[in-house]
DNA sequence: CGTGTTATGGTACGGACGTACCAGGATAGC
DNA sequence: GCTATCCTGGTACGTCCGTACCATAACACG
């Protein structure tokens, strides 16, 4: 055999290139060309570890996706030893808010994605999976007298994050807000 | 003076096309030639009653919000001579919500704005407008210690409306979890 | 030291795009 | 009915797109 390279390095260099373009200018700035002179490498190459366009996207946003997940487990795990349930659903809201580079971006492309979703009836179920695991997790953390709490909690992380992204509200203030939702929420179960 | 058409009702007619194109497939398929044949329309037309393509993806928007904004006051008006403070909030958290096939179009729409709207800082102040608005009407509907409510309700709705869209959650129950906040934001001031 | 597989680079092709351009209809006012 | 003006339709140009194609370089293995 021929020489060999890291096929999953060249993969995740090529998406981080795809993430930095589609988190400014939308999926539609995503061209071939365009990302492989961001990765600084040959249109070719891309064609060579992804296959079309397609392709390209759906693996890109695949290898974002488990990079976030990766990193949500490093903050919950961060929290020590025993976090407390109110510990545990506080990291999982604000996993929602751009607080770093990291999930600014990661939440910039997903807005870009968005659209797409909703158009292709097979592609929806690639992000349909993601909130029931959410709602099971906090399903545990939660009495299950207060289920429409959790989900209003949650779709009010997810409407924060809209509005710190276009700058309408600092993340300051939206971790302020969720705090003050989460001293109600549990203050009332104690 | 030769003969003279509607100029609105032509504009109207064609961005209107580009509504239901964006919210398919978002502003990407949203071309000049696509358009002009959902339209029923030389694509010449396009150019001649809108100009370049980003003045008609924009004057399409304009049009759009235009629509809604009267939709949404007509709601207002249908809840009779004198309504509630509640009354008049939940309908302004409903207006959020894709509850018929006008809203679900906008939003939908909006979407496929909204990553285009990050990216560019003239394009982003066109609906930093909105929301701040919005926030001193409901103001005017809460006393000034429930601030933190208000914004977050409005949070919450714009994030319930995210989910409605992909499918993970129903219309009604959506409707349901406003409802249960509002009995308790409104339950306590009184 | 071949040799066959893996990886690379460049290029060529057909198509869609935005928009500038031009020639010609249609009509309200004189 | 003439004509200036509003409007329409078609087309042509240059650019960028996705992808198929081909020749060649690099290297593990026999």
């Amino acid at each position: 055999m021929p020489r060999q390279v890291d096929h999953d390095e060249r993969r995740r260099h090529i998406a981080a290139a795809v993430w930095r373009i589609a988190a400014v200018g939308g999926l539609e700035d995503a061209t071939i060309r365009r990302v492989a002179a961001e990765a600084g490498v040959p249109a070719r190459q891309l064609q060579y570890y992804f296959g079309s366009r397609d392709d390209l996207l759906l693996g890109a946003l695949d290898l974002l996706n488990k990079e976030g997940e990766a990193e949500a487990q490093e903050r919950v795990a961060a929290l020590g030893p025993a976090p407390t349930p109110r510990q545990i659903l506080r990291s999982v809201l604000l996993e929602f808010l751009p607080l770093d580079e990291s999930r600014r971006r990661r939440q910039l492309v997903h807005a870009a994605y968005f659209v797409r979703f909703l158009g292709d009836d097979t592609l929806r179920e690639r992000i349909r999976d993601t909130p029931p695991e959410l709602e099971g997790l906090i399903a545990l953390l939660l009495p299950e007298d207060r289920r429409d709490e959790a989900d209003f909690l949650l779709a009010g992380a997810a409407g924060l994050q809209g509005q710190v992204l276009l700058g309408q509200m600092t993340a300051e203030r939206a971790v302020d807000l969720i705090d003050r939702q989460l001293d109600r929420v549990f203050a009332a179960s104690a």
